[in-house]
DNA sequence: CGACGAGTGTGAACCAGGTCACATCGGCCT
DNA sequence: AGGCCGATGTGACCTGGTTCACACTCGTCG
C-alpha cells in the first residue's frame, strides 16, 4: 500500500552522505569484500532517506523494488493479521540490510517494514542491484550466506512457536536480542518495550509481563522502562534450549 | 545423531542409476539450465540410496556435508522437543532437493531429515557440490532463488502459527498441500496422516480431527484412511486469507 | 481367517494463556 | 508545574485447545 518510500528532495551535501555510505558498506560484512571501484559504484546507486518514529518504509504484497541498509536507529519487520493483531519478525539495526528477498526474486514482499525509530536509511534499486550482484559471483556466495542465515532465524522462530511454552519462548527472546544487542557483558540492556516482545514472541504483553516479574523476583532480569536487563543468562539458556519447561526453580 | 547416510555398497548397475540420476537433474528447475558437460559432472559426484520408512537421513546439528534429492517417494523435514512433541516443517517429494542450508553455508543441520515413506534419494558431498557452485553462476543465482522461496514458505509458517487460530491454519496447510501435491482439478487428494496434519500445523490430531469432521460435515473435504480429499477449495481459501475467522457459516 | 497395529473418531475434565478492566509510573513537552 | 501519553503492573474471568481415556475401523501379514 502506502509506500512511504525513499524521498529524493534532499539537497544534503551528496558528497558527505556518499561518503559515509560508502564507510558503511565497507564495514557490512556483505559488501567488505567487493573492490573499492565496485563499491564506489554500488554507493552512486544508494538513495538515501530519513525516516520519523512509525513510517511504513513497505508493505507485505508490494512489488520489492528496493534493497535497503540501514545506517542509524532501527527498522521493524512485521506482519498483522486482519483483525488487528500484528506479529514482529525481526528489528534491523544500523549496519544491517533488509528487504533483500524480494529484490532477489523479484516477488511481492512477504512482509511489513516500518521504522522502529527515527532512522536513516538508504536504499538500492532492484534495476541497479540484480545486474550489479550477476556481475560478482563472490557477492551471490555472500547472500546465499545471507539468506541462510535469515532462514536459520526463521525456521528457529516456527520451532520455538511450536513446540515451546510461554517461559520457554520468551527466554529463547531475550536469548537472541541479547545476542544482537551484544554489548558489554555483565549488564545486558535490551532496548525494547514489553510490547515488543510479547509480539515478537506471540503472546499478549500481559503475559510476557508476568513471567518477567518472576524472572525480576529471581534477580534474572531487572525492568527498565523501554528495556529489559539480563542479569543472569544461565538460566534463560536453559530455559531456551528445554523444549519447554518447567518453572520449578 | 545416527546418520544412516548413504550406504556405498549397492552393486546395482551403476549405469542405469546414473542415467536416471541425469534424467531427474535435466527436469529441476535448479539444474535443468546447467549444460551437459555440468550435469554429467554432477551426477558422477551423485551418491544413491534406498531408505525404508521411517530411516533417518540426517539430524539436528548434524554436520551438514551433503546435498540431497528425493527420486521416490517422500522425506519428513521435522524437529522435536526435548519431551517428544515434534513438529513436521517440510515434506519434501520427488523431483526436490533437501538439506541445502547446511551444504551451502558449512553449518549445522537445522532440523532432522527421514524417509516418510520408502524412498530414493541421492545425495551430493558438499566438497565436491560447493566449488562446483562456485563455478557456474546462474547455478548460484538460482539457488538464491530457492532460498527465497524456502524463506517465503516459513516465514509464510511464523505468520499462521503466531497469528492464525486452529480452523485458519489447517485451512491453510490443506490448501498448501493441495498446490502442491497438485493434481487433477476437481478431486485433490492429500495423502498425510491426520497425525501428521496435526504436526504441521502445531496442534493436536484429536482437534485436527474434530475441525475436519465439521468441514466433511458440510462436504468441503472427505476423510479417508491415510488421506483428505479436497472438495471444495473456496470456503478453506478463505479461512486460510483471514488472519483469523470465525465458524459461522 | 483372524489378529494386530496404525489410523480414526469422540467425549469429559482441565489449564495455559487470552481478554478485559483497571491502577500506576515515568518522561517529555509546554 | 501540570498534563499527557506511552509503558508497566495486576487481578478476575473466560475459553480454545490439550490431555486423557476410551471405542472403532481399516489393511495387511502370518
Amino acid at each position: 500500500m502506502v509506500v512511504t518510500g525513499v524521498p529524493q528532495d534532499k539537497k544534503v551535501a551528496a558528497q558527505s552522505v556518499a561518503s559515509s555510505t560508502l564507510s558503511l558498506l565497507r564495514k557490512h560484512p556483505i559488501f567488505r569484500d567487493l573492490d573499492s571501484d565496485a563499491l564506489e559504484q554500488l554507493c552512486r546507486y544508494a538513495k538515501h532517506a530519513t525516516l520519523k518514529r512509525g513510517a511504513a518504509i513497505f508493505a507485505k504484497g508490494d512489488p520489492g523494488n528496493s534493497l535497503y541498509a540501514v545506517m542509524s536507529g532501527t527498522v521493524k519487520i512485521s506482519i498483522s493479521s486482519a483483525d488487528g493483531r500484528s506479529a514482529i519478525l525481526n528489528l534491523i539495526g544500523a549496519g544491517e540490510i533488509f528487504g533483500e528477498i524480494a529484490v532477489l526474486d523479484s516477488h511481492a514482499r512477504t512482509a511489513d517494514a516500518s521504522a522502529n525509530t527515527n532512522c536513516e536509511i538508504f536504499a538500492i534499486d532492484r534495476r541497479d542491484f540484480l545486474p550489479f550482484v550477476r556481475g560478482q559471483p563472490t557477492l551471490a556466495m555472500k547472500f546465499i550466506e545471507l539468506l541462510c542465515m535469515r532462514l536459520r532465524w526463521t525456521s528457529d522462530q516456527v520451532e520455538q512457536v511450536i513446540l515451546q511454552d510461554l517461559p520457554g519462548r520468551l527466554a529463547s527472546a531475550l536469548v537472541r536480542l541479547t545476542d544482537k544487542y551484544k554489548l558489554a557483558p555483565g549488564g545486558r540492556t535490551i532496548a525494547v518495550t514489553q510490547q515488543e516482545i510479547s509480539e515478537m514472541v506471540g503472546m499478549t504483553r500481559e503475559s510476557i509481563n508476568k513471567q518477567l516479574r518472576v524472572w525480576a523476583g529471581r534477580n534474572w532480569v531487572r525492568l527498565e522502562h523501554g528495556a529489559i536487563v539480563v542479569l543472569d543468562e544461565v538460566p534463560l539458556l536453559a530455559l531456551a534450549e528445554a523444549g519447554s519447561e518447567d518453572e520449578a526453580g
